[in-house]
Order: structure tokens, then C-alpha cells, then sequence
DNA sequence: GCCAACGTTGGC
DNA sequence: GCCAACGTTGGC
């Protein structure tokens, strides 16, 4: 079982709008990053993940899942990427910021802090522990 | 609004 | 296949 983490500027896509979507969820397009692609490959069904506020807020607010697995991204016209499906599951009680993060020593190699570009990233299960316990899961 | 970091493109 | 130039992202 892995854990993600997806960044999403909220004045494109917020969590807001991922809570709206419903159970029925919404497809993670627009990726056209290989390392992200990559990510997004091996993700599994009911696989979980930490929704992240981009530029405005740059906090985690939620929890989202994987509802559907890699598949050709519609978006894209070379056809060399693909995209998931992610529902919203839950959201967190305290947003924790990127400075909570960068302030906690345990979460030093957290991808968000040493590739910050990068707009799906792998979390281990210890940050992914710490960080919903931060948010007050 | 600036700029560092990174990815991509295209000329050679 | 290298690398300079350019574009984009995202924190500050």
C-alpha cells in the first residue's frame, strides 16, 4: 500500500471542488510530467493520498483515493500521458501548512520540501501517519 | 512580482 | 547526443 500526494493551485481545482465531485470523483488530468506519469502509474485501486494547496494556502486539506487506475489522458494529444480517478475521502480538521512541515524534523525528506515542482509525489507510510496526525485525523 | 529550479525544445 | 535557450512552476 503507498500513499501520494497530489498539488493542485486551488484557484484551478480546490478541495472544495474535489468534495463536490462526489463519490463519482473526477479524473487527475492535465499531468505532463514523466517522474508524475510515473507516479500516477503505479498507483493501485483504493490507494490513498494528501490533497495539496498550491500557491494559495500551501497546506494539505484532505485526503483523496485512487477510484480508478492509469488510463489515457483525454487531454493530452500526443497521447503519452494518462491520468486516475481520485474521490475525496476526508478532510483535515487543521490544514498543515508547508511550514508545519518544514518545521517538523521528521518530515525533512518529504518530496514536498526537496522537489517541490513536482505535482504527484510519492509520501512514505511514516509521513503519511505524521502528516494526518498533524492535520488531526 | 521576482527568481531559482527544473523540464523541454531545437540547433548543431 | 549535447547543451543553450526558453518556458513553467511555485515559494517567497
Amino acid at each position: 500500500m503507498a500513499y501520494w500526494l497530489y498539488k493542485s493551485e486551488p484557484s484551478v481545482w480546490s478541495w472544495d471542488d474535489q468534495v463536490a465531485a462526489g463519490e463519482a470523483g473526477t479524473s487527475w488530468n492535465g499531468v505532463r510530467n514523466h517522474v508524475a506519469r510515473k507516479n500516477l502509474e503505479a498507483m493501485r485501486l483504493g490507494e490513498q493520498g494528501l490533497f495539496y494547496h498550491s500557491n494559495e494556502g500551501k497546506a494539505v486539506v484532505g485526503i483523496v483515493e485512487v477510484i480508478r487506475t492509469y488510463y489515457p489522458d483525454d487531454t493530452d494529444e500526443t497521447g503519452r500521458f494518462g491520468m486516475v480517478d481520485l474521490k475525496a475521502v476526508a478532510g483535515l480538521p487543521n490544514p498543515v501548512t508547508l511550514e508545519a512541515i518544514k518545521a517538523e524534523p521528521a518530515l525533512r525528506e518529504m518530496v514536498l520540501v526537496n522537489n517541490s515542482r513536482l505535482s504527484v509525489q510519492p509520501v512514505s507510510a511514516a509521513e503519511w501517519a505524521l502528516v494526518r496526525r498533524m492535520g488531526g485525523l
